[in-house]
DNA sequence: TGTCGCAATAAGTATATACATATTATCGCC
DNA sequence: GGCGATAATATGTATATACTTATTGCGACA
């Protein structure tokens, strides 16, 4: 068995996952005797095996060693576009549109997530050829980005050159266009949209968006 | 400036770029430099700037050095859940029924992806403390999965532990419910629905798969 | 002036070695 | 037999070194 190359190596070792020569549920050999047996050092194999973990390939600890996961939780990574950036690949000309700026209250809804205080609200409409494109309708905790305004540059935008997004977490689910939301968007009342909710935190809540496209969307991503 | 483990280097890179000492757009000292810098060795500085680049922070080449894209895309990783786990962790308890599982030609829209060939069209519902709770439609190439019957365990939980997930896209989208979908699902027509499409491949497609989940669904992720 | 090829460069990778650390396993003691 | 201290162990990380490879950019030549 030639291995040359922590490639080689992990494209070996999810071979025999996938043989099931390492069975779900069982302990693989250690990296020291994978290291002779495929004539590589030890560093090699660890990043092989380092790299299948992080796919959710095998599940690593010390001491306790490598075993194959009996239910494998496949990880997809994508990206998080800028909105604007998206309408550019797409050949589009992007647009926006800022719809209000204020301090308000917390919705009962949000109230867990961010707190009860007010917040700064912002809600815009990114247009793509003119038409509309996405809702972009937003919560900000007053601290961040103080003084700056939203009029030409979108939030969405100026949030993701300037913050960490250290932690957070995103859900799609779909709603039904109601009137008002038909109306801004230039679709059907009763239309299915898919919405994008993320939340961003960093010792405290940082912001909160819902992004709602416009009918037809897709979000796509490799796997 | 004492840098002690790849992680600490790490955040002190992030720190500099989130601080503008290395401007968006601008090009970064090299890894040796760095190296000297921070008094660790040059592999150190390469597993932290890698593990950013990975993320979305830098931009790295040979010869070319690393940079810091003016735009960031940051990157999410987010768990493919099977379904029947996904109804379990959430203290249900799953169901499943097999609606119907037979050859067919592919339809025009997915002819360019799957190719022309007959092939194997499963659909299934997948049910949680009874009601349902997602419909599964779908393609599946002949030579996969030949033999194996879905009466009880469904293609999704077959696949996730038996094929490798080399290549793939991943799209959301929102669907309006129709009338048969509807009493399928037993919601009422016209109601928004969130959908996933998945497709396969690994030197040839392997299977295209349309999840169209119940109204109210949220598909959550941490950052 | 344009273009082709070569040299310089910075990241990518491999290796042996050494030490750190989280866990597990074991042994002795009560 | 239960429990706690301790030893064993597999992975995690750091380091110096050496070589590989993609890419850039420069210089020679047409």
């Amino acid at each position: 068995m030639a291995i040359t190359g922590w490639q080689a190596a992990r494209d070996e070792a999810l071979r025999r996952i996938r043989a099931r020569d390492w069975p779900p549920g069982g302990r693989i050999p250690d990296e020291a005797d994978l290291a002779a047996e495929w004539g590589v050092a030890r560093a090699t194999v660890n990043r092989a095996l380092r790299d299948l973990a992080e796919a959710g390939y095998l599940e690593r600890r010390r001491k306790g060693g490598t075993r194959v996961p009996l239910t494998p939780v496949r990880k997809a990574t994508f990206a998080i576009p800028i909105i604007r950036q998206d309408i550019e690949a797409r050949g589009q000309t992007p647009g926006y549109r800022l719809l209000s700026d204020r301090s308000d209250t917390v919705p009962a809804a949000l109230r867990d997530r961010l707190g009860d205080g007010p917040m700064r609200h912002v809600t815009a409409l990114h247009l793509a050829d003119g038409t509309p494109y996405c809702l972009e309708d937003r919560w900000l905790s007053p601290r961040v980005a103080e003084g700056i305004r939203f009029d030409t540059l979108s939030a969405n935008e100026w949030l993701v050159g300037n913050v960490t997004f250290s932690e957070g977490t995103l859900a799609f689910h779909a709603i039904a266009a109601d009137a008002p939301l038909a109306q801004t968007l230039g679709c059907d009342p009763g239309a299915a949209l898919l919405a994008v909710d993320r939340e961003t935190r960093d010792q405290g809540p940082i912001t909160w968006v819902r992004l709602i496209y416009a009918p037809g969307y897709r979000m796509e991503t490799g796997l």
